[in-house]
DNA sequence: GAGAGACATACGAAAAATCAGATATGCGAA
DNA sequence: TTCGCATATCTGATTTTTCGTATGTCTCTC
């Protein structure tokens, strides 16, 4: 279940909708890389997770310090296409953030999954 | 030029979500047919369809005493995908809607396109 | 031109969302 | 256990959004 109404009030911010569209794009995500390539405070980027959060449009995994961020798998068809075709339209929303996360150094490393 | 923040924004609100659906949905309402439909007082439909006509996701034609909103024929593709497929997904947002539409009466006639 | 109906807008008041800054929690290293 | 780093939450203030009510505009009819 994911209410239309309530998946665009997530949309409906600038930081929420990049923090998306950023995690989209790079598979998976930690609130310190978020920090860099949207050039936002601590507390402001967990705010807006928390809320992305609690509306299951994100999970959630800790790795030792860090909490990567992804998207729910099981987000309903329409609201995966609505993201990916904003994406697919719109990319230079992440042309900024993209360089900034980039020019980070010292990106947390991920976890190996056991069986690549 | 449509801003997905500024699109995501006029979708976020019951009122302009479900107006807009409405009006895919039949091609085009005037506002007297959105008060019947949604169960709202004039001015806030107006107010509601006001913002909408702002960032252009509608037109309005007057015809006579009516003013009809269509969809803005120029939205970008990815913005008419949005709609579509939030509306093939969640078709059980307009069940009331519709059903309150279809029990008004004295809907107002559509002017003849000239030559159908 | 006067009146009625359809619609738009102006004006505070109320509610909701957002923010910065301070503080709390959880984890790893020493 | 103590420190330091990454993240989460709290607090109060500010900004933004939404709303009801009143009023203005347009159009048609008489």
């Amino acid at each position: 279940m994911m209410e239309p109404l309530n998946f665009f009030k997530a949309l409906a911010d600038d930081t929420r909708l990049k923090s998306l569209l950023l995690i989209q794009h790079e598979g998976e995500l930690c609130v310190c890389e978020l920090m860099a390539a949207l050039d936002e405070s601590q507390p402001k980027i967990s705010r807006h997770l928390a809320l992305l959060r609690k509306e299951r449009l994100l999970e959630d995994t800790r790795q030792g310090q860090w909490v990567f961020y992804r998207l729910n798998p099981e987000l309903p068809q329409w609201s995966k296409g609505v993201l990916v075709s904003t994406l697919a339209d719109n990319p230079e929303l992440l042309t900024q953030p993209l360089a900034l996360l980039n020019a980070m150094g010292n990106r947390p490393e991920r976890q190996q999954s056991c069986c690549a």
